[in-house]
DNA sequence: TTGAATTAAACAAATGTTTAATAAAAAATT
DNA sequence: AATTTTTTATTAAACATTTGTTTAATTCAA
């Protein structure tokens, strides 16, 4: 994960990521790279040997990240399962507000680049603190007996699904960015209560 | 909407829709097309001008047909909101075990179309009997006073989201695409109990 | 002076589209 | 009914761009 990038590469690098975000791999040239960065277009075989290598780069940071924002709170040791909701919640949406290409990206490059990248999520999820958490409330018969895999996919749904459907949540309501980003920042709240009402008996 | 297509025009389009689903536009090659279909290059512009006004067709086409499933169960004029949410759950899960790449090929091809296709939705969803229903429930002070787009959102996030995040909850829980099904087949039944859940005082 | 960085130009392959010729089907004429 | 004419459908080849990549020359820095 580790290396040291010259600034020329740096600049290949966020221009690509860029590009590759908003319009996805195979419609984003290598000249759209080169212009968007400045730099000249046979720098980037130089430096990164293929378009495709780069991408792999490049989707392999990204998807990094994401997943790293997302355990970095489901790990801490000492909140409790709703405090962990709550800062997930407002941190991811804050997240994705900031780069709202960023799941269309990965979930659609996704399922052309599976192991490999998806090497990155063994057990971090599933083996999390938050998890833990919620099966000790399983056995305790505080929460409803289902299967963890709900619990994290219902997270993930109700917080990410909106920014992937925005075209139409927008086009429903007739709103403008900043009112769709108002109704995401009233989802900071109440993603957790709904969560908890669903896995409580 | 109608037109009536000749033989070969519905092979161009069975088979541009497949790939067009499988690896989006600007991945799939009209050459792709005129083998899958095997018809002679010429005739995808013969008949259909442009591989854009081809794509054109076949994008809103698919996104009208995933519209009009939905709003069929929505606009149900004898079922209750729970009923609604059972039968609306469950089609939904099926059709879309029947064409996975659906959904993530809505989603990803919308924001690069949109007005000229979002004009389906206008008023289907959000005017619809499910939605009075629940509007009615609010009103009445059984449902908790929430913005319906918060309901109709969350309906579609946990129905559509795992589907479209397949890749990754398959790695988590070293899943085979049988023991996926299984699991949405599972949320058929938990997906309307969560939402009544989530929208109760 | 040597090796790395940068450049403009060229290359081959791929891609969307068009052309011009032919085949097949439909319509009109005898 | 048979023949001719016209229209439509299909084909192989060509065309002009675009695209990813490489080359060979030049500039820059150590």
């Amino acid at each position: 994960m580790k290396k040291k990038y010259s600034e020329t590469e740096i600049k290949i690098k966020t221009a690509a990521k860029s590009l590759f975000l908003e319009k996805g791999y195979s419609a984003t040239t290598t000249r759209d790279i080169s212009k968007e960065s400045d730099i000249n277009l046979a720098l980037l075989n130089y430096y990164f040997t293929s378009k495709k290598k780069l991408f792999e780069i490049i989707m392999l940071e990204t998807f990094y990240d994401f997943i790293s924002k997302m355990v970095e709170v489901y790990n801490d040791e000492k909140s409790s399962l709703e405090e962990k909701l709550k800062l997930t919640s407002s941190k991811y949406i804050d997240m994705i507000i900031a780069e709202p290409h960023l799941p269309t990206f990965v979930v659609n490059e996704l399922k052309n680049n599976p192991s490999s990248i998806l090497k990155i999520l063994k057990g971090q999820i599933m083996e999390s603190k938050l998890v833990d958490q919620y099966n000790d409330g399983v056995k305790k018969g505080i929460y409803k007996k289902i299967d963890s895999i709900h619990f994290v996919t219902n997270i993930l749904s109700l917080i990410v699904f909106p920014f992937i459907s925005s075209p139409i949540i927008v086009k429903m309501k007739k709103f403008n960015r900043k009112e769709f980003n108002e109704m995401m920042y009233e989802r900071k709240k109440l993603i957790p209560e709904w969560i908890l009402k669903m896995i409580k008996k």
